[in-house]
DNA sequence: TACCAATTTTTGATATATCAAAAATGGCTA
DNA sequence: TAGCCATTTTTGATATATCAAAAATTGGTA
C-alpha cells in the first residue's frame, strides 16, 4: 500500500516512538474519516473485498478496520454479516444526544477554565467559516468547520479521555447529521450560539459555557429532527417498502 | 473452534437473527472479561499466538479482537507493536472518572424515572452479596457484584447508548481497579452509600440518586488514590526499575 | 563476572487460500 | 409478464504462508 493510499493519509512526522501506522490503522482512519463527512449515506453496504481493492491491499486488514467500527457502532452488521452504515431511529439518534449532552457540558466548563487567546481567536474563526460556508450553501463545508469548532472546544479541555468519547458519539451520528443537514441551517441566525459560548469561554465562566453549549446541542437537535420527513433532493431508489429500520 | 472455546462462552439461545458469533467475537468478549475481572495485572504483555493457540484457534481473529480492545483504549501498543494492558497514570485514572461522573449522574437520574419494584430488589440482593464477600476477603467476588450493581443501574436508565459508554469506561479502570482494591474496603461503613442511592431510586428522586452515585463515585475512587504507594501482598517481579509508566 | 554483538527465534502485519453462507443470476413455469 | 426455484457467483470468516522487525539467546570478550 505504500504507493497506493499515502497520497491521502497523514504521514506523521517520523517520531519513530509509538508504533508505525499499519495497513488496518490507515484504512479505520479514512472510513472513519469518511462518515464523519457523510461520504457514506445511512443505509449504505460496505463491502470488505471491494475496499481492499480501491485500495489495493488484502482484504486482512480492511477487515479489521471495519469491525472496529462495527464494535464502536459506526457500522452494524447485517444478517449476512455484511456491514453496513446505521439507519439510526429518532429514539436511537436521541439517547445519543442526551449521552452526549452531559459530556459536551463537562468539556465546555472545563475547557472554560483552560482555553487560551489563540485558541479563542480561532474559534472566531471557526465560526466565521462556518457561517459563510452556510451562507453559500457549501454544506459539506459547514458540517466540517462546525465539527473543527465543537472538537476545538472539547481538545481546550484538557481531558483526553473526554474528548475521546464525545468523539466517539459524534462519529455514531456523522452519517444520519450529513443526510438530514442541507434542510438545516441556522448560521444566518443573528446571534448564533457559537458566538455566545465563545463569549462565555472568553469570560472563563465555566457554568455559562456549559449550559449554552447544551443549547447549541439540544436546539441544533430539534432543527434536525423537525425536518426529519421531509425530503431531500437526493436519489431515492430504495427498493419495495423503504421501511425497513 | 466448536468444542474448544464454547465452554467457558455463552451461547445465546438460538434467535437466528444476528449474525452468528465469530471466533473474533467470542475471543473479544472473552478478553475484554478477563480485563474487567483482573485477570490481567497492568502492565501484562497479550501475545496473539499464544492466546490462538490457547483457544485452539488461528492468529486472525485473536488479533482481530486485541486491535478492537486497543482501539478502546483497553489495551495498548507497546513500542514494537505488542499489545499490553496499560499502566494508568493518576491523571489518567482521575481524566476516566471525571468523564464518568456526568454519565454516572444521567444514569442514575433516569434510572430513578424508570427502574422497578423488580430492579430495586436485585439492587439490595446485589449490594448484599457485595458486604458479604467483601467481608470475607473475596475481592474479586466483591468487585463483580459491585459492577454488577452499577450495571444494574445503568440498564435501568434505558438509554443503551448510555450504558455502552459508561461500560467501555469501566472496562479502561478494570485491571488498575482490580490491582488497587485489596487495599480498600469500605463495605463495612455502617451507612453505605449503595444504600443511599437505593432509598433514593426508590423514592424516584433524580436529582438525589444522580448526586449520590457520584459521591459513591468520588469516594471509592478517593480510598483508591490514597491507597496507591502501598504495596500489595502480591509479587512484584519487576525487572530493573520497575518504573516505565 | 558483567557486558556486548552476532545469530536465532519469535512476533506482528499482511497476503493468500479455503470454505460455507448469502446474494445474485437466469431460466422455467403459471 | 410476474414469480419462483436451481445454479453460479460473491462474500465474509478463518486458516495458513510469508516477511520484516523485535526480542531472546548465545558466545565471546574485557
Amino acid at each position: 500500500m505504500g504507493s497506493r493510499m499515502s497520497a491521502d493519509v497523514i504521514e506523521p512526522a517520523a517520531r519513530e516512538e509509538v508504533p508505525r501506522d499499519s495497513l488496518s490503522e490507515r484504512v479505520y482512519a479514512q472510513l472513519r474519516l469518511e462518515l464523519m463527512m457523510g461520504m457514506y449515506e445511512p443505509g449504505a453496504r460496505l463491502n470488505i473485498r471491494r475496499i481492499a481493492a480501491n485500495y489495493d491491499i488484502s482484504p486482512t486488514p480492511v477487515r479489521e478496520a471495519v469491525m472496529q467500527l462495527v464494535r464502536e457502532g459506526a457500522l452494524e452488521l447485517k444478517l449476512g454479516h455484511q456491514a453496513r452504515v446505521p439507519i439510526l431511529s429518532v429514539r436511537e439518534y436521541i439517547e445519543i444526544r442526551e449521552t452526549r449532552a452531559p459530556l459536551e457540558r463537562l468539556a465546555s466548563e472545563l475547557a472554560a477554565v483552560h482555553i487560551t487567546k489563540d485558541e479563542i481567536a480561532s474559534l472566531r474563526d471557526l465560526h466565521r467559516r462556518f457561517v459563510e460556508a452556510e451562507r453559500e450553501g457549501r454544506w459539506k463545508d459547514a458540517l466540517a468547520v462546525n465539527q473543527e469548532f465543537h472538537f476545538l472546544i472539547y481538545r481546550s479541555s484538557q481531558n483526553a479521555t473526554l474528548v475521546r468519547v464525545i468523539e466517539n458519539l459524534w462519529l455514531l451520528i456523522g452519517p444520519f447529521i450529513n443526510h438530514q443537514y442541507p434542510l438545516v441551517q441556522r448560521a444566518h441566525i443573528e446571534l448564533h450560539p457559537h458566538l455566545l459560548v465563545i463569549d462565555a469561554l472568553e469570560r472563563k465562566s465555566p457554568s455559562e459555557a456549559g449550559e449554552l453549549i447544551v443549547r447549541d446541542l439540544r436546539e441544533g437537535s430539534y432543527l434536525i429532527l423537525s425536518h426529519l420527513g421531509d425530503e431531500k433532493g437526493k436519489k431515492r431508489r430504495g427498493r419495495k417498502s423503504g421501511a425497513g429500520n
